[in-house]
DNA sequence: CTGAAAGCGCTTACAG
DNA sequence: CTGAAAGCGCTTACAG
């Protein structure tokens, strides 16, 4: 590791190379063109590739405006943190918008109660924080609570809590305005029972989608039954019990893709006509379930836009000193399907 | 962000609240107890605690040892760069094992051609470099290059290089062995005809399943056709011309589970028995292929542990000066199914 | 337009 | 076991 520090070219390496001084490359790697003479600054890029220089951040950010990251923590139970194709193209766009402003994503999954010990609590190494959270709630609030005490900008995905006093954006899409337009679909194709399924933990996101439903609807669904969602089978025995003791419904709507393709198939499997006697809807288009057979009907998430939003608000906020808004809400899109 | 920077604590001031010497909140900050007395550690983790002092990561590293973050770089033609749940798996894992160590990830995404221009090669901000690089072979090895160029450790995901000389390590899951095992198992079954499905573009790995392969059916097989993998209609339609031309297959393989599902799915809607008359064969598991009717014979791919190993590998080199292994391959496990 | 000095917040190397 | 000094590689603030 000595090998790699003498190996690697300064600033001042970088002066003596092209005769001038060190400021003046720091200016010419700056852009700050208005204090360089054309002459110099080209002796100066010469000297640059030639060396290999690259700047180093760490010098860089201790003297100047702090640290040119941003954190992206998510909050999961499990490990594989970016499992979720929502997570992973919310995260992607976040990174692209930073990288394009030569900002640099710093990326961390952490169990709920990984936060308190986790390094990120512990050193001050980014500039500001975006944050997913899963979880109960008062892990939940617990965690917000945490990085609120910072002292750094923070940007929450997909919750609505109080803004007031805090250095805090959310961003989020438009949950109950999604499945307002489920609501509002099944009710313009008759149908009058519906069984809405819901994952078991409580989530706001999950809870706007449900009050959409009803307000498009009318009215509540028929009933709202909770499901482990990320088992399959489990999903498909709580809908099987369920008509087992009510009959079945006129459609099903599935708080996400992932419980509304396993109802899907429960019903095909028993031989019920899709959409002809249930129709079926879901929310939060994964690729993978579009090629299914039926195709889904179910809501385009802006998963990718979020992330971009989030970076941009982020970007601006540590430029301007506050954030221009405190709630960001995009938009979801019907996306027709087969099914419903 | 003055207002950042003076609300900040620094060392000195957690020093001045203990009443002792910055030199004893750094021991006591890097865990060196040889060098403090209990009195002292006490005083100064209180006063830590009550300034919420954060060690500041850039003074950290200019002094020390240098940058405490791994860089890793997924060059794609997509923004949506972590779309692949491979990609996303691998990316969990070394995040996750980054962390466990106090190390950080600093996670970009960039097109092939963005490589040059980008702050990566100008900025030197990470201890060392993984890149999973998709892509014409030209331009992967141009990647491969200018990354290798930059004169730190790199761990290449995915790819069968030269590393001799290399400050480089590569870090794969046996295609070959998989490959081998799908044939073994389709020969044991009594195919005789296969139809191997593969993606357009070129790839090792790819191309080590389909060496695989033909090693375990004890000959090439009967065909190998390249299809856009990402269009589920263009798979079927390349699978339905071939048919129309050379009549049904024994098997169908698809290189990977995208491939696999779409071909599925078209044999079933022309109303083929799977497994009876054809059997179709995958390769990485996607877990929502997984809840597919019928389930899918794969392989299921140790993504997530290529990420842990790789972070480990990084981490061993940057302490021991070289990767103590250049070729790091783990095993892919058969995953039967309902459909070969 | 160019440069010499000071300093960012830590850690290293050394003295007591 | 504790501390005063020097220095990591940049940028800021200022003088010419």
């Amino acid at each position: 590791m000595n090998a790699d520090r003498q190996g690697r070219a300064t600033i001042k390496d970088v002066a003596r190379e092209a005769g001038v001084s060190a400021m003046t490359v720091s200016n010419v790697v700056n852009n700050k063109t208005q204090f360089v003479g054309a002459a110099a600054r080209a002796r100066v890029e010469a000297a640059i590739e030639r060396l290999g220089y690259r700047r180093q951040a760490s010098a860089r950010n201790l003297r100047g405006a702090g640290p040119r990251s941003i954190g992206m923590v998510i909050v999961d139970e499990s490990p594989a943190f970016l499992a979720n194709f929502f997570t992973a193209q919310l995260v992607a766009g976040l990174a692209n918008v930073l990288n394009r402003a030569d900002w640099t994503l710093t990326l961390s999954g952490l169990p709920p109660d990984g936060l308190a010990a986790s390094a990120l609590m512990r050193t001050y190494d980014v500039g500001g924080l975006c944050a997913m959270v899963s979880g109960a709630p008062e892990a939940r609030r617990e965690v917000l609570r945490r990085l609120c005490g910072l002292g750094q900008p923070v940007v929450l995905f997909q919750e609505v809590v109080e803004t007031e006093g805090l250095d805090l954006c959310l961003v989020r899409q438009d949950d109950e305005g999604g499945g307002r337009r489920v609501g509002e679909h099944l009710a313009r194709l008759g149908a009058r029972s519906v069984l809405a399924m819901l994952p078991r933990q409580s989530w706001p996101a999950i809870e706007n989608r449900l009050a959409g439903l009803a307000a498009g609807l009318g009215g509540a669904p028929r009933a709202a039954i909770s499901v482990d969602h990320d088992d399959f089978s489990a999903v498909q025995e709580a809908l099987g019990a369920w008509i087992a003791a009510h009959g079945l419904p006129d459609a099903v709507w599935g708080a996400n893709d992932q419980i509304a393709s396993a109802a899907l198939l429960h019903l095909l499997d028993r031989g019920v006509a899709v959409p002809g006697r249930v129709r079926v809807v879901g929310f939060n288009d994964f690729p993978a379930h579009r090629h299914a057979r039926p195709r889904l009907t179910t809501l385009a998430s802006p998963a990718y836009e979020l992330g971009e939003r989030a970076g941009e608000a982020m970007l601006r906020r540590l430029e301007g000193g506050r954030f221009e808004t405190q709630d960001l809400c995009l938009p979801v899109a019907f996306l027709p399907g087969e099914t419903g």
